[in-house]
DNA sequence: CCTGAAAGTGAGAATCACTATCATCTGCCT
DNA sequence: AGGCAGATGATAGTGATTCTCACTTTCAGG
């Protein structure tokens, strides 16, 4: 290989970035896709998964849920959106890479990312529980400037 | 009202406690619901609706799963109970009152619990993002001592 | 003890979010 | 250009949870 086109970075092996957003090395950018990470580079929110798919089928009224699930599935691989924990129904953020938790309003569902973050550190919870630690989850929920 | 029997504070406006459980005021303490709760007191990890109704069908062969259920969701609207987000099946844990924290190993689903804690401070995130925050989430994933 | 009203119950149907299957099609490397 | 890994839409299926309903239990008050 070698000679590459215009987008070298999105050949074997390496990660295909759209608007932001990053699909795993070998996903191709089709139409349907296209459409989906253009409505979710465009939200400042949360999003439901059928919430994408009604939205998108305004645009092309024959995409399928099932694309909208996978779709979702290539994007959390890589860390470019996260499912929302909470006691709300499932939903999905976007996220910038990096490490950070989000400040999820329970008014309008907007979500403010942040990069303050407390956890635990690994070394104390492996020195006081023996605990190795691989990841957490953080999600803060109240109410966000606009709504307060 | 007021010449209570045995337990004044299991009667109107109060919340029942059994086994260092909480249900919600008015909820009554039935035959099946107690099975539960012991079945609950007794674990020291997570566990799904599924687990719990199987279990107790073996001392209650009547019991229905929707039970199961009702009962899982008095004890989360008093916090005796958490739902663990997560990327596996869906379980819940005991939760003892106060502020806390999980330590959920992805090996054996043992759960730990933490007074660590560093969520941002709700000054904090109301002097930088003008948050109102009202509560959050943290779970913490890895592998726990046992299975390490 | 009764009794009425509120709360709880089991069974099964229904819903909801998501996944699997499959025949067909298409980006994209060579 | 050609081929094939990867993608697609439709639809059936799955697993978890909630709803419905007819019936029973609990308990405060008489």
């Amino acid at each position: 290989m070698g000679r590459g086109r215009r987008s070298p970075a999105s050949r074997g092996g390496q990660l295909n970035q759209y608007r932001g957003l990053t699909l795993p090395a070998r996903a191709r950018l089709t139409p349907q896709r296209r459409s989906l990470l253009d409505l979710i580079a465009d939200r400042d929110g949360s999003f439901t998964a059928v919430d994408l798919f009604q939205e998108a089928r305004r645009r092309a009224p024959d995409l399928g849920l099932a694309t909208v699930y996978r779709t979702i599935e290539l994007l959390r691989r890589t860390g470019s959106v996260r499912p929302l924990v909470g006691d709300a129904r499932p939903a999905y953020v976007r996220c910038d890479p990096g490490h950070h938790h989000h400040l999820v309003c329970l008014s309008c569902g907007a979500v403010e990312e942040t990069d303050l973050c407390g956890a635990p550190s690994p070394a104390v919870l492996r020195r006081r529980y023996g605990f190795l630690a691989e990841g957490h989850e953080l999600d803060v929920y109240g109410t966000c400037a606009d709504c307060a």
